[in-house]
DNA sequence: GTAATTGCAAATACTTTGCCACGTA
DNA sequence: TACGTGGCAAAGTATTTGCAATTAC
């Protein structure tokens, strides 16, 4: 079934005039099977990429995956930007520690969404959406 | 009283041996009177600091800053990474425009506080804090 | 005088682009 | 065939460091 996920993925890209390609479907299954954001360096290098493609390869796919708005980029403190699927209904928060920079999802429901709608209303900002996250030293660093 | 501010942040410096520096006031006065999060370009351009001294000393200046709980250097999605005074009781989470690059602080309470407790608590993490920004299309861009 | 700080230049790190060959439709 | 895609290498942007000279205390 992740793979349906993938397919409908793509074809929602073929739609949009790209091209179904290996490393294509490579890159989106690597994506829906991580459990956290990656880094283009992390993408290119994982099992999956890294004799599949080129690092230029995997940078212009994630730019047009996100373009089209199936995958979004995230900030997360580090040098290096992340690179997350975005799947509806799937938002998530994450728990980063500053010391080994390991990344986890939050499993609690969200709670800024009322205020997201607040601003939505408030501001006229439009495709609004937010990104949350908690820096601390984890249980193992400290 | 701004300047009693910057006063009092430069004495607490001291207090870690840091040395009274013209650059080191100039830094901070700026940061405090930004309404926003800067980069390192930003500061290192702007009126007080750019014939003051060189980028790199900007950098090492927000370095130590930051080492010593003076200020925090935010993600914000930019290339650059920002950098804003850490006050007592003066948390913000902002407002972005992914087209202009506008920034604004969001002046409604924050709502994740409850979270970030539970986190504390469950997690077993320590020096919590979080991060949380909104972004959209500004009506302006729209 | 001693140690922290600075400027300048050089080194890194990560990202982005140019160009031509290649693959998909 | 036509046009999106890929590899490789080079350029771009932001950050970080080495070192000798300077400054704060």
């Amino acid at each position: 079934m992740k793979n349906d996920v993938v397919q409908e993925i793509i074809h929602r890209l073929r739609n949009a005039g790209l091209r179904r390609t290996k490393a294509l479907e490579e890159l989106i299954t690597t994506l829906l099977e991580s459990e956290r954001p990656m880094t283009l360096s992390e993408l290119a290098a994982s099992d999956r990429l890294s004799d599949q493609c080129d690092k230029a390869t995997v940078f212009r796919l994630l730019q047009r995956l996100t373009e089209h708005g199936m995958v979004r980029r995230l900030g997360l403190h580090e040098r290096a930007a992340y690179f997350t699927l975005l799947l509806p209904g799937k938002h998530s928060d994450y728990l980063i520690c500053t010391s080994c920079g390991s990344i986890e999802a939050i499993k609690a429901p969200c709670p800024v969404h009322q205020l997201e709608d607040e601003i939505r209303e408030k501001t006229g900002f439009r495709n609004l959406y937010h990104e949350l996250e908690f820096f601390g030293v984890c249980p193992k660093c400290a």
